[in-house]
DNA sequence: TAATCATTATAAACCGGTTTAGCAAATTAA
DNA sequence: TTAATTTGCTAAACCGGTTTATAATGATTA
């Protein structure tokens, strides 16, 4: 129908060149010296044919998209769609819009992906990487791309991140089992040997070892589907009956892991302590309701977005590391033992 | 660093035209009868160099963006964020990304975001539309540009859209209820005179009438916070103290209701059955499990990317409706009354 | 009165592709 | 042997903006 408005077009109609309409579009008129009249008249006809430039076009010839690419692990998975969320609200409020994928922290996907958001010249990535992909985070950088790394990093190479401290909220979590007098608490993981992962391990290994007590971790194979989880959890517990708390690395073990005490018939608290790492709406509601490390999930996505538009706009690249504090929520799962 | 390639660059490295270039990328050497010997000197080259055409000249020149939009009412709800999981992977499959954005189901946002999305030229729009959007989604079907509607759709003017089943799945849901043995069933809902929200309402009113019994509504405020929504449950289950069971339109409502329902000392489903609209990870761990009707979500994802991608490939626009059918997923929370 | 400066506006190149129309040489048909 | 056709390739326009360099006019200054 209406056949779109070019900035050709209102050249024509107007009988002004259409340097003239760009400089005017672009709040240069002033500058470039454009009267004021003709400025009135351009952006009068403007208004009346609610005209909007071709964001392509633009993109094209300056070279910005204002488009930012979010890379996370799965993007429905609770942690990632409130980032998406709070990520997308604070980039609209500048102008940008967010193109996604999720990796399924699977690297050659993700190596492909990379390239297929690089050739639409996003202005900056926000990835949760998977292992093996430092050769193409440092392409982009090489090339002059901002990038954020969330969640997890890389130890070995210097990038921008924003990650929680998740060494000292899983250590801090676990003193705070012993406080209630839990002594044989296992950790339960997922197989990964990503640093948020080894970091929460670390953070419980240590606090269990401080206190002169043992570690007992279950590590869960990632091809794993729900029904395997829980009956390896299961298991696990029929085989470790002395336990008094479990901790769960994730969300998702967590849910399945209630599922697993729940067929052992074992009663939370007051047989097994359990807290989560990761909140949930879910863990407020449940009875007994669920203690849990809760990431401050619009901090972390207004830390992403600040450090991002700020390289993105700013002639030189910096290196910003954020490291945000967990809270741990402290709910009903973890009343002290008697 | 490595300035980016460019067709140009090749043609001049090469000695060839870039018309040359352009046909063979595009798989046209046969056709433009380019020859074999010379088709593989420039692929030959393409794969040393690593080129990648750069996707806003392409998209400038072509008019598509191989870019969809998709605007739902808030990405990190669970419902949506698994649509957008699913439409991603199906998108990716056909070389499409996904922009997105929540509107809040707030009118004007929205507006602005459709105008937004338009003028980066995506090639198509999935909507969760608001109320009093009918001119602008018009607009851009006028402007021959796909757009699929989905969760809810105008009563009064023709798209394509995809939706489920909201009377039937309700009332055969409240129908389960009473062969149950429940007689006082509540509907608790939002305000909201969406038609998703309105045809839940009919299912539960006709079953009712149908089996002379007396509808019972609780309307929460859109403005209500989590606090408030679960106070108002809570008072309405004082008031109501002869209730058999609920029924919640939201999978939202039902986490407040559950709440609710502990506040009061009531046992699921012993004292009150319930039933949640949307499905929920959470609703098969929790403890009754909850009865739910579930939303068919993969399915969905893949009627709104046929019909757009169709939709988008084909010449000329047509309207494709799809209602899919619920399914009613019995679990602990609706067991048999004695 | 001529030189200089401000003011106002524009032509043209550019971003990196696609596509139309057409040319020159080689081959085939008449 | 000449005309017609096929083969192989490309110049140039186009998509819709931005930006650089410069022109034309009128006002000031020396």
């Amino acid at each position: 129908m209406k056949n779109k408005l070019s900035i050709n077009d209102i050249a024509k109609a107007l009988q002004v060149s259409k340097t003239t309409i760009s400089f005017i579009l672009n709040g240069k008129a002033e500058e470039k010296r454009i009267s004021k009249d003709l400025t009135e008249r351009v952006i009068k006809f403007i208004k009346e044919n609610d005209f909007r430039p071709n964001q392509l076009a633009k993109s094209l010839s300056t070279g910005k998209t204002f488009t930012i690419g979010l890379m996370v692990e799965k993007i429905s998975d609770y942690f990632f769609a409130q980032i998406a969320y709070h990520v997308e609200e604070l980039a609209n409020k500048s102008g940008y819009k967010i193109i996604y994928c999720s990796t399924e922290n699977d690297t050659q996907k993700t190596k492909e992906l990379i390239k297929l958001f690089a050739e639409r010249h996003v202005d900056g990535f926000i990835i949760t990487p998977p292992v093996g992909i430092e050769k193409e985070i440092k392409d982009l950088m090489q090339n002059d791309i901002p990038v954020v790394l969330f969640d997890r990093f890389f130890t070995d190479f210097n990038t921008s991140y924003v990650v929680m401290d998740n060494y000292e909220s899983t250590y801090k979590a676990i003193n705070y089992l012993i406080t209630t007098k839990c002594a044989n608490i296992a950790f339960i993981e997922l197989e990964s040997d990503q640093n948020q992962m080894t970091e929460r391990k670390r953070g419980y290994v240590n606090a269990m070892n401080e206190n002169r007590l043992t570690p007992n971790i279950l590590r869960i194979p990632f091809s794993n589907d729900k029904k395997q989880t829980i009956l390896q959890i299961t298991s696990f517990l029929a085989d470790n009956i002395q336990l008094d708390a479990l901790f769960f690395a994730t969300n998702y073990l967590t849910m399945h892991g209630i599922k697993a005490i729940h067929n052992r018939g074992l009663k939370i608290p007051h047989d097994i302590s359990i807290v989560a790492f990761d909140d949930h709406d879910f863990f407020d509601i449940y009875t007994p309701s669920i203690t849990a490390v809760a990431q401050p999930i619009q901090e972390m996505a207004q830390q992403l977005i600040n450090i991002l538009l700020n390289d993105i706009s700013s002639r030189k690249r910096t290196i910003q590391q954020k490291v945000v504090p967990a809270k741990l929520i402290l709910r009903d799962s973890t009343i002290r033992k008697i």
